[in-house]
DNA sequence: ATATAAAAAGACCTAAATATCTTTTAATAT
DNA sequence: ATATTAAAAGATATTTAGGTCTTTTTATAT
């Protein structure tokens, strides 16, 4: 559903959110480690969110990534937005063309309860939702790690 | 969601039920046509189908594709099941190794819902459910077309 | 039996996503 | 001002999905 990269970018900005702040910034070191992924590939996807301001680095020592106030509230289709674009909010289940509620391909009526679903909640929930949500132990509480 | 390979398989295999019959199989020249798909990509597809007999063909003159009162019967899990696999329907959506609904992450409650949904309309819908709902006209009337 | 038609099979090509490595730029502390 | 540190940027490699082309096999009609 979402690429890789989103998915990456998205629990990177939540890691981010939750270990982090204006003064004490994260490198793409940490986070790499921590989340257990290819920490190159994940700094051309973070590049992406600074250049967007979804996220804001520094250079130079104790530099790093951190969110600001008004990076927090940013909703996750925004991300989604950027990385992977939402085509995926449009497109037919069966990937025709032409298809829609007056026009509708065989599974249009059952799978756009789903598309639309999905919509809301990545148009609803902001990176402070999940990052709370990892605060409160309802997510992994140490970190948002792909092993333990 | 799901791969182009897959959703190739779902309309020509609708097609297929819709427009043949055991004695008038459908080429795959014409499928390709008619549903604007590349011929000899699908034709894998295709072959794989037949190899698990969820798609009937024959060789030589007058030969093709058709499918068998039992073929039309399989849900389309099942098509999706030999063509992506299942890992999407077991998956995390932030693509977290351990999580499940004791060890959820920060997404877990909201997506598994959809996750679920997606499996049961899959699970439930079988080809002939999309091939009535063509002829019924409450999809594409002509063709599973991807222009008109 | 033979020609023909159509799927099956195999080899190969292309593009996009994912991943790695190297060099450059820019903050900070000394 | 200089050295150091860490992100940005660039170049390149690998993998996977998607697609094309050619040859082989097999069913059918003659």
């Amino acid at each position: 559903m979402l690429s890789k990269s989103c998915v990456y970018a998205l629990r990177a900005i939540v890691y981010v959110g939750h270990n982090g702040s204006e003064n004490h910034k994260i490198g793409i070191k940490e986070i790499g480690e921590e989340l257990d992924l290819p920490v190159h590939f994940l700094s051309k996807i973070l590049q992406l969110l600074v250049k967007h301001n979804i996220l804001q680095s520094t250079k130079g020592p104790h530099g790093g990534f951190y969110i600001n106030e008004a990076s927090g509230k940013i909703k996750l289709i925004r991300i989604i937005e950027i990385i992977d674009g939402l085509s995926f909010f449009h497109k037919c289940g069966l990937g025709m063309h032409e298809c829609s509620d007056s026009h509708p391909c065989p599974l249009h009526d059952d799978f756009i309860v789903f598309r639309e679903g999905l919509n809301k909640i990545f148009s609803t929930k902001a990176i402070n939702d999940l990052v709370k949500k990892v605060e409160d132990g309802n997510a992994f509480v140490r970190n948002l790690n792909t092993k333990n």
